[in-house]
RNA sequence: GCCACUUUAGCUCAGCGGUAGAGCAGCUCACUCGUAAUGAGCAGGUCGUGGGUUCAAAUCCCAUGAGUGGCUCCA
């Protein structure tokens, strides 16, 4: 008999070798319908593995991600077999699950592809195979006898990720006629697997290596019950509602041309007045913690970015540099602020007493995407970032830092953005040659950052590795309507740009120095930025923020000089109005979307000329009835004052 | 850049070898009408662009622009 200690701490005795479905069983039928895998001392595996020895027993459902793990891998395998009996002679890379669903890389070989049509064909054998109720067998091999195995199916990818593996530690599973090299763990049978949707068909290159082979990747998602699979796809549709594309489109906001080029957005009235707004919000902000406004060109000299550094990394895949009729003159497209703005800190002598230098600039700058990587106004070519370059004593860092983070909390706040991921990159401590700068610095600079975070009670995320090869970084991401993960905010620790442009000031021991300097963008860019806000807020902006915050209708042409009236008397008290003029007839509905998302409108007819006054609805909160032209003024300055000030 | 798909009216889409279609939006007229849908009528497109095949191309083929989902990349 054995020991089974269960998480509420309970203890119960079984059998040598009882595997923890069958410990499932005992408990309930229904349980042992529901669970997925299971953890024997803290180590995830199949419900079928016999347990040997006393052990500690957590059982996976649905609901914990190890359980979703087991199901999606084990549905990787299922479409890998189904994929195999269609097209026989199929290799395989890898199989995950992934966050939600999982992919098979497959290579069909080179006269055959995958296309959308197919999907449905897989989906159905996925379902046949499913039904037969297909056990997963585990089996461990030899490395040799693994080797075997797949070289003498053809499939060069296994043996490759075979060849990397420990003999010892190899293991394969079986369901029907498939067997695949895995680790585990996977379902004891295919029967909870109920409902199958095959998403979408991409190209993924080979161990994610771009000079290697592409291989095609089947991304498809799985559910013990069909109802789940409805809601998620049902999910998606409503996700693609918020898309900022869509609603950019529709408010008005911004547009793209393709004669203008790809990638270049341009930002249409109302953008623009948005884009303004959170301007000034984040300048008044900026203001209040000692930055100073600054301006640079749109262009900069090849041998700026030669200094830098970035011309040598970047300079052939960005935009060409433009030439003169001056004979070997150059200029280049900024990709970013800091080479600007370090020689506008050399353009006098610093004392250590002028630090920290916040020079600030909503830079546009132009980097050369590759094509298929754009996005939305997410990834785009031209865009301006919320930038400014700190220039500091490596003593006044960690306060530095901490300022920045508040910043980025003060904008959050406001925006009642509360979903996102703080992320401190640090250096790879294996491999320390790739990065600039002194071991005591990075140490310093890293200790700040993390010290920082943890004095604003930030809850962070720490990646070895992900630091830039010029210091390390907190990075704030966000996830737009479909959950894809988008870099907003990030704060960066840089020693490599004060060296290259020889920044120094004088220190109290009349020594010179070098500075730290701080880049950071609470924003990002204000393209993707607002891309993000308008997921969020699915184009309801908070009054503060909306273009146009009251539209006034008159109810039919007879009172349009009225509703004129009205509108320059509320555009003389800045509050930004707009007359419907689509409306100027007599019974014609309100349709358009837009108007769903104006917080105040203002309907005008005779009574309300009479009496100098407007009948009021605010969105969400229905008809507030007719009031003075001047109290209503009064009322939507009280509520936007109310508003920015507790930003 | 790579893989797959898409590209037809302002928007959403149908048509897939035989003279361009719908709904919504727009315009005109009628309705004293009130926050997602009044009625009738009108107007809107060399079917992304350039080649080719064919008696005939939106439709088939090639090239190219742009968009979408991924991969790679991301200062």
């Amino acid at each position: 008999m054995i020991k089974i200690t269960f998480p509420d701490g309970n203890v119960k005795e079984y059998d040598k070798g009882v595997t923890a479905l069958e410990i499932a069983q005992s408990i309930s039928h229904r349980l042992a319908e529901e669970v997925l895998a299971a953890s024997v001392n803290g180590q995830t595996v199949d419900l079928a593995r016999p347990i040997d020895e006393d052990a500690e027993l957590k059982l996976y459902k649905w609901d914990d991600a190890e359980g979703k793990h087991a199901f999606w891998h084990s549905s990787s395998h299922l479409m890998a077999e189904a994929i195999e009996a269609l097209y026989p002679g199929t290799k395989f890379g890898i199989g995950p699950a992934i966050e939600n669903g999982f992919y098979y890389d497959i290579d069909l070989g080179d006269d055959r592809h995958l296309t959308d049509v197919d999907l449905p064909k897989i989906e159905q054998k996925m379902m046949e195979l499913a039904r037969s109720k297909e056990t997963y067998k585990r089996s461990e091999v030899s490395k040799d006898e693994a080797l075997r195995y797949f070289a003498q199916k053809g499939d060069e990818y296994k043996v490759e990720l075979i060849t990397d593996l420990e003999d010892g530690t190899i293991s394969f599973y079986n369901q029907g006629n498939f067997t695949d090299l895995c680790r585990g763990p996977h379902l004891p049978d295919t029967t909870q697997i109920k409902a199958i949707k095959l998403l979408s068909i991409a190209g993924a290159y080979w161990r994610g290596d771009e000079k290697r082979k592409q291989l095609t990747r089947v991304y498809g998602i799985t559910f013990p019950k069909q109802k789940m699979l409805d809601d998620y796809l049902k999910m998606l549709e409503e996700a693609k509602l918020r898309d900022h594309r869509k609603l950019g489109r529709e408010l008005e906001l911004f547009m793209f041309s393709q004669n203008v080029g790809q990638g270049l957005p341009m930002w249409l009235p109302k953008g623009a007045k948005l884009r303004e707004r959170l301007e000034n919000f984040l300048k008044k902000v900026q203001k209040e913690y000692g930055y100073e406004q600054v301006l640079t060109p749109h262009i900069g000299q090849k041998e700026l970015y030669v200094t830098s550094g970035h011309y040598e990394k970047y300079g052939k895949d960005s935009f060409r540099p433009i030439k003169t009729p001056q004979e070997g003159e150059e200029f280049m497209l900024k990709p970013m602020n800091c080479p600007h703005h370090c020689e506008m800190y050399k353009f006098k002598p610093r004392s250590y007493k002028d630090l920290p230098v916040r020079y600030a600039e909503f830079g546009t700058v132009y980097r050369y995407e590759q094509s298929g990587e754009l996005h939305g106004l997410t990834r785009v070519r031209g865009f301006t970032q919320d930038d400014a370059h700190i220039f500091c004593r490596p003593d006044q860092l960690k306060e530095e830092f901490i300022k920045v983070i508040e910043i980025i909390f003060r904008i959050f706040n406001a925006l009642d953005f509360k979903d996102f991921i703080a992320q401190v990159s640090l250096r790879d401590p294996e491999n320390k040659d790739k990065y600039i700068g002194s071991d005591e610095n990075w140490e310093k600079a890293e200790a700040a950052i993390i010290e920082a975070a943890a004095q604003k009670g930030l809850n962070t995320v720490v990646e070895l590795g992900e630091a830039a090869f010029y210091g390390p970084k907190l990075d704030f991401m966000v996830r737009d309507a479909i959950g894809r993960k988008w870099q907003l905010g990030t704060i960066q620790v840089d020693y490599n740009l004060p060296e290259r442009f020889e920044l120094d000031y004088t220190g109290s021991d009349n020594q010179k120095h070098r500075p730290v300097m701080i880049h950071r963008a609470p924003f990002g860019s204000m393209e993707r930025f607002v891309a993000v806000l308008l997921e969020h807020t699915a184009g309801k902006f908070p009054l503060w923020l909306t273009p146009d915050q009251v539209v006034v209708m008159p109810i039919s042409e007879k009172f349009n000089d009225y509703a004129k009236k009205v509108v320059d008397y509320l555009n003389n008290c800045d509050i930004r109005t707009l007359i419907d003029d689509r409306n100027e007839k007599i019974g014609k509905k309100i349709r358009d979307n837009e108007l769903k998302r104006i917080p105040y409108l203002l309907i005008v007819g005779e009574k309300e000329e009479e009496s100098q006054s407007v009948s009021v609805r605010k969105q969400g909160e229905g008809d507030k009835g007719a009031m003075p032209m001047e109290e209503f003024a009064g009322l939507i300055q009280d509520e936007v004052n109310r508003q920015m000030s507790s930003l």
